[in-house]
DNA sequence: CCGTCGGGTTGACGTGGATCAAACGCAGGG
DNA sequence: CCCTGCGTTTGATCCACGTCAACCCGACGG
């Protein structure tokens, strides 16, 4: 596998950044902080990094100092091992935190890798582990985000577990429907940062899969699909879809 | 699904115990504390639970109060969805954490349930947050815990998504094998705590293809198995298989 | 304008594991 | 001792998805 200009390349902007005038400070890590916390906060989150699409934000194997809040753009993350086979764990949107998995080990395990051009505040991880001795509300939210990433990490191995194909796109698509919801955008119509070759990878089928069942979907007119672009026509049909089914 | 008498049952024993003369505290949470912040741990966990193989340690829905260290014994978590799917997430022995899920929402979200007569340490979680504000290895251990279980969950999210039947088995055998090790025991020979079943719903497999699986093992003289108990006889076979293998 | 290229779609076919079904064997109870 | 029941093994068949291959289409460059 060839390093081409995009992989190869980790430089970046570097912009100072506050969260007490970050307009994500609903949907981050300040979440519930009193001002004079936010205030703080300020000092522990300081560097921003901007990215271009297929930037590489951090990689598997690096050393583990910060993690990283979404600020704006879109992300996947992806494990690969030896004999080359490789697997997408997640796709992270603004105001999600990236880097969680490399504390264990204080080595990053996977690689994060930008679909679009984006941006994050990147937070020391040990600046991060001091503040939250101080202040309760932040140590205990740094918990929940923790333990919510475990959450759903389960949910992924329900999917993979034992749904099928369109079920699991069904599941895939209602999941992120939600999130942009809660971002403000559009719950029923968004463009789609991944390749049907990275949504496969992630819910565990071929892009072949994939693609057939996004046709699937537009025959019995649950969704309008062109390219990426993804408009939902019926969400009760796509939710029944996925629990329902299953002889 | 009739609840019987087991699954009915939450009474347990209560015992008072302590970390600093635990023969876990090397595999557990006082890891690296000094003998004067263990002394502050004993404290904190306050309360011990016997549990008999079968009995529920939580259930999905209750609320969240403590999270619980495996003293003896043996465990599994597993969620289930309205449609009555089911997968175990996970296989807990001496030394590990349970309860980690709830966190996030203050709300159990999967059942943990002993497959054997067990013992776990009832550990207050508010309690917990309280003291790794004052024990800074404490804080950074636990972080290292969380985030150990979110690099295991993305493992089998890979094992799920890309790997066949039997590199599953295989690598499910090592990674018990490892962690039997890892506790002073032979790491070639062990008993399964858990049925086909169960290891097919960790597996994302019927209970028939782990049966066929430890069969055709068995031919190949990987191992020898007289129902639940295991006995390796070729650890580099079923490495190799694991990473091999795929056309 | 056309040629190329990468991602996406669609079709034909093969297969790994699910499903269905039968039989086994150990454990516990009478 | 035999009966019963559950977990397991094993076999036969089926089907969802993977594989392989052709083709499409919008983007981009000359």
């Amino acid at each position: 596998m060839p390093k081409d200009a995009a992989t190869a390349r980790l430089a970046f902007e570097i912009v100072k950044t506050a969260c007490s005038n970050c307009n994500l400070r609903e949907l981050c890590l300040p979440i519930g902080l009193a001002p004079e916390e936010l205030k703080k906060l300020d000092e522990l989150v300081s560097t921003r990094r901007r990215l271009k699409r297929g930037d590489y934000l951090y990689r598997a194997g690096q050393v583990f100092e910060s993690i990283y809040a979404v600020r704006s753009g879109f992300f996947k993350t992806d494990v690969l091992i030896e004999d080359g086979r490789d697997q997408v764990t997640g796709f992270q949107m603004t105001g999600e935190l990236l880097g969680l998995d490399g504390i264990s080990s204080e080595i990053h395990t996977c690689n994060a890798i930008a679909l679009e051009d984006s941006e994050v505040c990147a937070i020391p991880f040990s600046h991060l582990e001091g503040l939250s001795r101080q202040i309760h509300t932040l140590q205990h939210h740094f918990h929940k985000v923790m333990s919510r990433e475990i959450v759903r990490d389960h949910g992924v191995m329900m999917l993979l577990g034992t749904m099928r194909a369109e079920e699991r796109l069904a599941a895939f698509l209602l999941n992120l429907s939600q999130r942009f919801k809660a971002r403000g955008y559009s719950p029923a119509e968004f463009n789609l940062r991944m390749s049907r070759d990275e949504i496969g990878s992630y819910l565990g089928l071929k892009l072949e899969t994939v693609s057939r069942a996004f046709s699937h979907f537009q025959e019995e007119k649950l969704l309008a699909v062109h390219q990426r672009k993804i408009r939902i026509l019926n969400t009760e049909g796509l939710k029944k879809l996925m629990t329902h089914q299953r002889g």
